[in-house]
Formats: C-alpha cells, structure tokens, sequence
RNA sequence: GGGCCUGUAGCUCAGUUGGCUAGAGCGUACGACUGAUAAUCGUAAGGUCGGUGGUUCGAUUCCACUCAGGCCCA
C-alpha cells in the first residue's frame, strides 16, 4: 500500500523560484494603485514622527549604483521606522539647477546658443531637469523605495526657488552677504566666467623667465654678503601677472640660501641651485645658509612697480621648478588667493573683460595681456631684474568654447561670512552634538567646518537662482538689500523666478527704491546662486513647507563626500538663520568599487548599472546585497557577489516556503499554549526571541549587514538544519491535529509572524508576496513588527539545548564515517550507543522524551560507561551501528521486527502509525 | 603633497577592555536523501588576521613605518 498519501506533505502553491524581474513590477502597480505610500502614514496617524530628510540626486542622466545605494538605504530606514510604529513620511528631492545641465543644453545647441537670451537656455534647462526627473523616479520606484512621489521637491519648483532667494535675503539681512573679489578662470575671447568643468587643459607655449626682486639692504645683514646687491630670485611662466604681484612666498620648511653670481647675490632654494645653474648658465658660488627668522625681516620691493613685496610662507610651494619662492598675485591666481586672504594681502587684478590692463597699471592700459607678456619681458630686460629667459611648452588652460587660453582674473564676487556672530564656533558647538556614524565623520567634519573660508556664493550662468543685485545708473553704486531682496522673493512667486530676465528693473524693486546718491534709476545684474546654496536651504524649503515633515530633521544619510558638500552647505544657513543643525543624526556610506576594489568608472569598463542587476536578479537581491555590505566603509561590487546574495535570497525564500506549506492547515485557534509546548519548541520561541530583538536592535543601530547576517543564519542553522529537519517527523507523520504537531505549528506560525517582519524593509517586494499569499488584504508594509511574549525568552531551555546539540554534532560525526564506509545511507538507518563526557549532559540525555527524533536515528542506547567499540568525540563516545530492525515504510524509522505489523491490515507499518492511520480512518 | 578612512578564509562579515587550537554563513570538494526536489541534510578542506619593525610574558587587537585602495582638499 502507497503510505504517501497519508502524510502531511507541506502543502502550497507559493513558488520556490522567484521570477522577481516578472513580479517585481506587478507588485508596483497594485502598490501605486492602492496608494500604498499614503495608505502608510494614514495608518500611522498621530504617531511619533521620523524624519529622513532626502538629500537630492541631481536630474542629469540616468540613475546609478551609488544612487541605488543611498536610496535603498533611506527605504530600509524609514520602511524599519516604519515597523517600529512611527510615522516616517519620505519626501524624495532633485537637485535641478547648475551647470553640468547648462553645458549639456549649450553643448547640443552649439553656436546657437551664443545667440539664445538667458532666459531662453533657462527654460531649455527646465525641460531637460524634468524629463531626468521622471526618469530617475521611475528608476527609484522601480528599487521599491517609497514615498511622495505625487508632491516631490525640485529646486526648480517656483515655491522652492522663492524660498532660495527669501532665504538669501534673510541671511542677507543678518549681515552675513558681502562683495569681494576672487579670481575665477576667464575668457577673454568669449568674455565669460568659465567654470572648472569647461577648462580644457591644452599644450601653450609660454616665456620663461627668472626675475629678480630687491632686497632693502636694511633688512639684511650677513658677512660676505653685499647686501646692497642683493636679490630673491622667483621664477614665472606668465609675466603679465607681474604688475599684480603683491608678495614672494616661501616655503615655510625649506632650506634657502644666498649665492653668490658675480657680483651679485640671489636668494633661492638649495634643492632648485643646481637646476637653474643648467637652465640659465649662471654660476652660484658661495651658498650661504639663510634662517628662516632672516626670510621673515627681509624687505622686498617689485621689480618694476614702486611698492613692496611683502614676504610670506606657503606650504604650496615646490621644489619641481623655478627657484622655490613663487611670485604672487592674489588677484590671478587660486593660491595665490588663497595665502593672500590668509595675510590680508589686497586681490589687485588690473585685467578687463577683455583681458586688457586697466587704470590699475596704467603704463600698459589696453594692451592684451598676452601681447604684453613680451614687452614686460623687454621692459624687465631693460631694468635689469630679467636673470634670464627662453620659452617652455606646457599644459594650460583652454576655452573649451573657443579653445583660446584663459586668464586667471580676479571678480566681483558674493561671500556669505563664515566668521560673524560666531557662526563658526556655533557651527562647532552644533557639529559635537550631531551624531556622527561612523563616529570619525565627527572629526572629518570637525576639521573642515575649522578651516573652510568664507563661502563664495556668486556664478556667473545663467541656469540657477538669480541674485536680485542691481547698479544704479547714475553712480554705478551697487544696491541690494533685505527689502530688495525679500521683494523680488515675493514677486517670484507670483510671476516667477524668470521675472527677473523678463520683467523690467523698475517692475522688480520695491517703490521708491533710491540710491544714495539719489538715483532711481537702475539697471540688473545677472549672477546666480551657487547651486549649492540651493539644496543647502532644502531643510527650511522642504522640512518647514510639507505639512507631514518637520525641522529639524532626525537625520540626513549621503555619502561621505557630502561631509564637504550637502552636509556643511546645509548647516550654514541653518546656523545663520536658527543657530542649530538642520539635523540630529549624520549617517554616511561609502562609495561603491569593482570587485577588485577599484573605483567604477566608464574608462576602466568596470561600471555595472542598477539596471543591469534588476533585470538578471530583481530588486529584492539587489535591496538584498545593499544589506549585506557593512556600507559605512566603500562597498564592492561583482557578480560574484550577487551571487553570492542571490542563493542567500532563496535560503530565506525557500525557509518562508516550507513554513507556508506545512501551516496549509492551521488556524491560530488551533494554537498550542506555551506552557504545553516541547522543550525543542520552546527553544525555538527562544531563539526566535532574540533573533527578533537584535534583528530590530541592529536595524536601530543602522548596522543592516547583522540585519542580514542574523536572519540568514537564523533561516539556515537554527530553522532549517536544526527545528525543521528534525520537525519533519512530526509534522509529516503525526496525525494533523496531533498536540505535537500542533505544537510546532505554533511555533511556526510564531516565527512566520516574526520574520515576515523582520524581513520586510529589506525585502520589500518578497515580503508583500508572501503576506499577500496568505490573504492579508492589506500591506506587510503597513504592519509592526511582531510582538514576542517575554515568556519565550527561556535560558534554561537554551543551555539545556546547547548540550544536547553538542552531543549531536558528535552523533552527526559518527555517522558520517559509517556513511563514508558505504554501511549506512541516512541515519535512520542507524542505532547509536551515547556515553556522554559529562554528567550533567548524561542527565539530559536521559531526560529526553524524543530522543531518537532528536538525533534521527532508529534507536538510541544511553551508556553509563565508556564501552568496546565507541570512538571518543567532542563530547562524547559514541558507537553507530547499522539498525538490524525493519523499516516502517510510512515513518521510514527502523524497529525490532515485533513491532511492525501488529495489525494485519497494515502489516508494513509501526505502532505509531498504525495508531494514525487507522484513527483517521475512522474519522 | 595634506586631512580622514579601509585592508581578517574564494565571497560577505563577527571577533567585547591585548590572552585558550581566530569564528559564522555562503561558495567549493566529497557524500546522503529523493516526503522542502532547479530543493533539503551531513562531513571536510580553506586564513603567516596587507607587509615590516617595535612595546609586552603575550598582539588580529596598542605604536611607528610601509604597501594597496577610497573620499575630500591642494
């Protein structure tokens, strides 16, 4: 007779394989068509609010791995918050405005777009930031992250742009804005600003020179040295800067000396003597050491120009070429700039627009500054400061427009002031209250928020907010103020933001605007906002406007570039206006790499795209692998891995499929009390138990690779090699509604609940499918996590588990060499005899109800002393022997040939099952 | 060149204040089962804890240097 029919088959149509790719995007349209994401916080109302405050993507291109990365990180914490009981809205944002979108419409209209007004790229701008907007929010739909994707931010929005330029104005107002100048690459072909990206760096012949600048003999005395004749010798490849310069700077750590040429006497690096001997054949006799006090008090005047020079130290200086002391001018050059601002030095830059000398150096007004170069060279000649000269070809910038070299040149520029009111040390106080994960992000932060300088807040585009500045016709004077600027914020928002290209200067300030010099007559100014600025006022743009946000937010969570970025462009304005952090929590993840460990980068051919994974996996395994990276280092990635991450995924589905099966006839009034419950059942609920408080533990603690870990160790050691295996003899074989089995259905039903959970922010989508197979109208996503009674949470059980278990990985041993020796196949073939080393685990032993389901095997024989034959375990000594009883072809255990067939209708079954099956047949 | 960070089995990760034969899961090999079956179970083999030097009775864990890689500056 075929027993087959007669047990307990786990019984379902929840499919082992998972075919994500297909139901992915099944699932996202019931979700979209229920509302799902409203559905969410409607069901969370009136309860404690969480908010991730969503740094914006920028709308150029398509989405890739780092995005994928970060969004699904921001999912898994609002979707776990989420379970936790608050109410966690999620507002997805888009960075929209800024030159990479500009160049990229520019570039496509070519020569047309020189011809195009601003206001015509502007709105060219808008169409191509919109259409990425849709796309990459397809593309984050399709990763299963939620949220409000009806009313998202885009700085481009008229509201979010009113609010940029009424933040401005606020700041403004509190005397943080003023006007400095800064040298900025230039044409002076095309007469624009260029930005880094649109430099094109190109081979430029240039002359170059060493000149010499005199020392006052008063500030130097040393014997031998004829300090009368005594010069610091510098060495430059654009001499046009020359009428700019304003100081020579030093290495502070370098060793300098004075040689001896002739009859005069130069000051110079020791490590550039030899390479300017070769270069300019002269000879340096006599090296006479110079301390770096005797550097400090030297007086040093301009070759050519009546002032001095005035002697500083900088650590950019290199002993590559030239002499090792660098002619400055802070008015062409971003070093120096940068050492300038440091020593107060003026930014003199006397260049126009068209890259002519002005007033500023009269003796060569309107000459190009590159015609000049020559002249200077001659005039230096004749002054006799030119130690030599020839010409060098190197790598200098280019116009990637009309590809003609660039001048470094000095502008007018914005500044938002770091240190007044104290922002700064605000900002410091603030930045030691924020959390910081990882913790080091503190210091980092720390360092930068210590040293950043004044924020130039100005371009010179046309894609971005504008800058409602303007100049009075009459005296040329600039005006903007809080009034002017508040205005034009409110106006924008009526008439928009593009007011300002369209509408005339008199329509955009207030009435009765009058200059100081008593003109009302006004002409505008064109700089926009650094589009940093833009998503640095997100926080008051977004968390005061949504109704369901709030501000501060609890956390803000980018890659660790952003400590430079978003994070600090964010506190300013926060600090400025409200003197507090925008958030209470800074988490950071690293970057993602190749599986080699190298950066992705299209030249290398070693990108993958979200894409390529969701197709060939599903975004559940890439959801997946994002949790099983510790991502607060940089994170690689390969198929490798994936693969890796996918056969974990069909553990855990595979676990969810035989739980679903062998449940197929249970209902929670069939449920068994804990009290009346096995001890292997018992120790299940306890495990259980603190799977489920330090799954939730770790997703509090951000650490969603122990989320993974945990679970998948849980499904795969515990559930399936351990409780299932040995269950099976209960659950397949007893009677349905036997109390044993019932009893670990409950069990089941129990960790059903609980994982289903527990696995949800991560597996958004598998989850959803095995809550919906089972019914449930709504979504898992709307659930909490699982309750688990404290009376599961059992020690004794566990200690008394953990010995057996013991004990049963030496029997697991045992057989396998009878196994090996081809004498035995599955071990219910088997019989042992135990003698365990301890008494407390003999005792146990001894205890055991089960004990041949335990260890699954026929028969098991407690010894009370080591015997003939036991080989020594762990544990243990143990003897295996191959069952000389017959098999129950129902159980497939092994009994003594008296017990199998007792009734003679079933003449091949055991007693147990004889007991089954014919008490069922009665039924 | 500077600031910060990372480097433990093929892969992804654990390793509490320095201390027993450095752990897990996956993968691999071999095997069992065919009543979770494109599943399931078992056993086993894999690591000079990036390298060198130092502190210490003792270092994967502390210090210095170094190599490889990453982010941000210059």
């Amino acid at each position: 007779m075929d027993y087959s029919k007669t047990i307990n088959l786990p019984e379902t149509d929840f499919p082992m394989k998972a075919n994500l790719a297909q139901r992915e995007p099944e699932m996202l349209k019931r979700w979209e068509a229920a509302g799902l994401y409203t559905a969410i916080l409607a069901s969370r109302d009136g309860a404690p609010l969480y908010v991730l405050h969503d740094g914006p993507p920028y709308a150029n291109g398509n989405i890739h791995m780092g995005h994928a990365l970060n969004k699904i990180l921001k999912d898994v914490i609002v979707k776990h918050k989420t379970m936790m009981g608050f109410r966690a809205p999620y507002v997805p944002g888009w960075d929209c405005h800024g030159l990479p979108i500009e160049l990229h419409v520019t570039r496509e209209l070519g020569e047309k777009a020189k011809e195009l007004a601003k206001i015509d790229i502007r709105r060219r701008c808008r169409k191509y930031a919109d259409k990425f907007v849709k796309i990459q929010m397809a593309e984050f739909k399709r990763l299963g992250v939620f949220g409000n994707y009806e009313n998202p931010y885009l700085t481009m929005a008229p509201a979010y742009e009113a609010k940029i330029v009424e933040t401005f104005g606020n700041i403004l107002k509190e005397g943080f804005i003023y006007k400095s100048k800064k040298p900025i690459y230039w044409c002076p072909t095309c007469v624009t600003a260029l930005a880094e990206a649109e430099v094109e760096y190109d081979n430029h012949t240039s002359p170059s020179i060493y000149v010499k600048f005199k020392v006052d003999p008063s500030s130097f005395h040393a014997d031998g040295v004829d300090a009368h004749n005594l010069f610091v010798a510098i060495w430059t490849t654009t001499p046009w800067t020359l009428p700019a310069n304003l100081a020579i700077c030093f290495h502070p750590e370098f060793e300098y000396s004075v040689f001896r040429a002739g009859k005069e006497f130069l000051i110079m690096a020791d490590g550039l003597a030899e390479q300017m001997s070769s270069i300019t054949g002269l000879a340096l006799e006599d090296k006479r050491p110079i301390a770096k006090d005797s550097i400090e008090n030297l007086k040093v005047s301009h070759p050519f120009i009546k002032r001095e020079s005035k002697v500083i130290f900088g650590d950019f200086v290199t002993l590559d070429a030239g002499t090792g002391i660098v002619h400055i001018a802070p008015g062409h050059g971003q070093e120096d700039y940068v050492v300038g601002l440091k020593y107060g030095i003026d930014t003199l830059s006397p260049v126009d627009d068209e890259g002519r000398f002005t007033d500023e150096y009269a003796a060569m007004k309107g000459e190009n500054v590159f015609d000049a170069n020559p002249k200077i060279v001659q005039m230096l000649k004749d002054t006799g400061v030119l130690i030599f000269t020839n010409a060098i070809e190197h790598s200098y910038p280019h116009c990637w427009r009309c590809k003609k070299p660039l001048i470094f040149r000095a502008t007018e520029q914005w500044f938002m002031k770091i240190d007044h009111r104290d922002m700064r040390q605000t900002a410091l106080a603030e930045t030691d209250r924020v959390v910081w994960i990882p913790a080091w992000g503190a210091q980092r932060f720390r360092g930068m928020v210590e040293s950043r300088p004044d924020w130039c807040l100005s371009r010179q585009r046309s894609w971005g907010v504008p800058i409602p500045s303007f100049r009075c016709k009459k005296c040329q004077a600039n005006l903007m103020t809080a009034e002017t600027v508040l205005h034009f914020a409110k106006l924008s928002l009526t008439k928009s933001i593009d007011a300002w290209y369209s509408e005339d200067i008199a329509n955009l300030v207030p009435a009765g605007t009058t200059c100081s010099c008593g003109g009302t007559e006004f002409e505008k100014e064109f700089d926009i906002l650094d589009v940093w600025f833009d998503s640095g006022v997100s926080h008051f743009a977004v968390l005061d406007e949504w109704k369901e946000l709030r501000w501060p937010s609890d956390i803000y969570l980018e890659g660790s570039d952003q400590h430079r970025g978003w994070f600090q462009s964010s506190l300013w304005p926060a600090i400025a206006l409200r003197q507090r952090a925008p958030y209470h929590t800074v988490l950071t993840h690293g970057f993602l790499l190749d599986d080699k460990g190298k950066a992705m980068s299209k030249s290398e051919g070693n990108v993958i795209h979200p894409e390529e994974i969701i197709k060939k996996y599903g975004a559940d395994i890439l959801r997946l692998w994002v949790s099983s990276e510790d991502y607060r280092n940089d994170v690689r990635i390969g198929f490798e891995m994936l693969n890796q991450v996918a056969d974990s995924y069909r553990k855990i589905r595979n676990t969810f499929k035989f739980i679903i099966g062998n449940l197929s006839d249970f209902s929670p009034d069939k449920a068994v009390p804990y009290a009346q419950l096995a001890d292997i059942d018992k120790w299940m609920l306890h495990k259980l138990y603190h799977l489920a408080n330090q799954t939730m533990e770790s997703y509090e603690k951000f650490e969603f690779h122990m989320v993974y870990r945990r679970i998948l160790n849980f499904c795969a050691v515990e559930l399936s090699s351990i409780y299932f295996d040995i269950s099976k003899d209960i659950l397949y074989i007893e009677a349905k509604d036997a109390p044993s089995r019932r009893s670990n259905q409950t069990v089941l039903a129990e960790v059903y609940h609980a994982l289903v959970r527990l696995v949800a922010p991560v597996l958004s989508f598998t989850a959803e499918e095995i809550w919906q197979f089972n019914k449930n109208t709504d979504s898992i996503h709307q659930q909490v996590y699982h309750p688990l009674r404290d009376e599961y949470d059992n020690p004794a059980i566990d200690e008394k588990m953990e010995r057996l278990v013991e004990i049963k990985t030496d029997a697991l041993k045992a057989l396998e060499l009878k196994r090996k020796a081809k004498e035995i196949g599955t071990s219910l073939e088997a019989e042992l005899v135990i003698h365990a080393k301890s008494a407390s685990a003999r005792e146990l032993l001894a205890g055991m109800a089960d004990i041949t389901r335990f260890f699954q095997v026929s028969k098991v024989t407690l010894a009370a002393e080591k015997a003939e034959g036991m080989s020594e375990y762990d544990n243990s000594f143990i003897a295996v022997a191959k069952s000389a009883g017959v098999k129950c072809v129902r159980c497939w255990n092994y009994f003594d040939r008296a017990q199998i067939g007792a009734n003679p209708d079933h003449p091949e079954l055991c007693a147990r099952c004889t007991d089954i099956i014919t008490r069922s047949s009665h039924e």
